[in-house]
DNA sequence: TTGACGCTAGACCGACTGGTCTATAGAATT
DNA sequence: AATTCTATAGACCAGTCGGTCTAGCGTCAA
């Protein structure tokens, strides 16, 4: 049944796809973006995207956003686990997350949010997986809190705080062509926590 | 932002047509809505719209975030003037974006984020207009910082994270359907911004 | 009255949108 | 070899997009 050896494959166009969504998602928006710029960007042909995601254009972005996502908590939980203390951790994420905008001219922002603000309760699949997708970033830093010794209650709200400043830090940064807001969001934000914190040092 | 009038007014045309795109920011965003179905929204024919705004979608796009620009600066002004204490203004300006949001169904998040998502570097026009915006926001709650005996570098990077965190609190509860994200982002910030401030007198 | 002007009104347009449809290439199955 | 299945390919379509154009309405100056 499943002859998975031999892959010769063209490197995914599947992934192509997602690929351009994934981009498109963080530079323009959903509505932003044709489909057959889309389909140019990732060389291919109309008829394959519908192969692929039968739902057209919103069941790309499905998949996108579940992508993005697990890559997110992944890279997240990676470097939660590499730095024992949860705030130098925290100041590389968002340290690479500059690095990336910067780096693209301050074009390549968070594809989550700006769909997230596209779409409209109708769109409740999207939405759904949008929601799912900051809850479970959300735990992934609340568990990595609670493990340093912060009360539940306490490690979900620093999450959403943590998530928010990120968001809303690379929003102000991107149209201002600067780092600046990003910097000073993230210095600010992670020094207070520090403070705010129980005494880490044994 | 906020909401100033909780009805459309029965204002001129050009106030319609920016009340309309003004509700299709907070929505939909810009590329979401189309020219007739905010025309539909204002009332007003399609002449109308290029006679008050020759550039078209974009030159009512441009007037619209001026107008809420002014409103947030003005409101934040207001609130920071009432009260003595700088985090009880911020608490009561979160709680009224937080208001807002519920009330709508969490629907109506801020326009600016929306189109500031949306735009790239060739929409010039509108990224500067955002990007003041946004700069205009900050110097205002930076001035107020600085009264209560924040130094100016200080106030500059609070101001940058206060407004981060509103920004992204709003993004998480819209998707969420929830304010949790929002008062869970505020309260912590807050909390934790009142306890790294010089003595809080007066 | 006449004419100019500010504003309203909507028919109309080419370009492009997301989406459908048929054709087919290539590998696996029979 | 014939068939089947997955994946590629792009012509094609109806609808909608943002935008233009001309006509009409009401008010004021003369």
């Amino acid at each position: 049944m499943s002859s998975a050896s031999p892959r010769p494959a063209p490197a995914g166009t599947r992934d192509r796809l997602i690929g351009a969504m994934l981009n498109a998602l963080r530079t323009r928006g959903f509505h932003g973006v044709g489909l057959n710029e889309l389909l140019v960007d990732a060389q291919a042909p109309k008829g394959v995207l519908y192969h692929h995601f039968p739902g057209g254009k919103t069941e790309l972005a499905l998949a996108s956003i579940a992508v993005v996502v697990d890559q997110t908590t992944r890279g997240l939980d990676k470097l939660l686990r590499l730095h024992a203390d949860p705030v130098q951790a925290l100041e590389l994420w968002m340290a690479e997350a500059e690095k990336t905008l910067a780096g693209s001219g301050y074009e390549r922002g968070c594809p989550l949010a700006t769909i997230a603000l596209e779409s409209t309760s109708q769109d409740a699949l999207i939405r759904d997986a949008i929601a799912q997708g900051f809850t479970a970033i959300r735990a992934t830093l609340a568990r990595a809190l609670q493990t340093r010794g912060i009360e539940p209650a306490r490690a979900n709200s620093l999450a959403a705080l943590i998530v928010s400043a990120y968001e809303g830090a690379l929003i102000q940064a991107r149209v201002a062509g600067s780092s600046e807001p990003l910097r000073d969001t993230s210095r600010t934000m992670l020094e207070i926590i520090r403070v705010s914190l129980p005494s880490p040092r044994t």
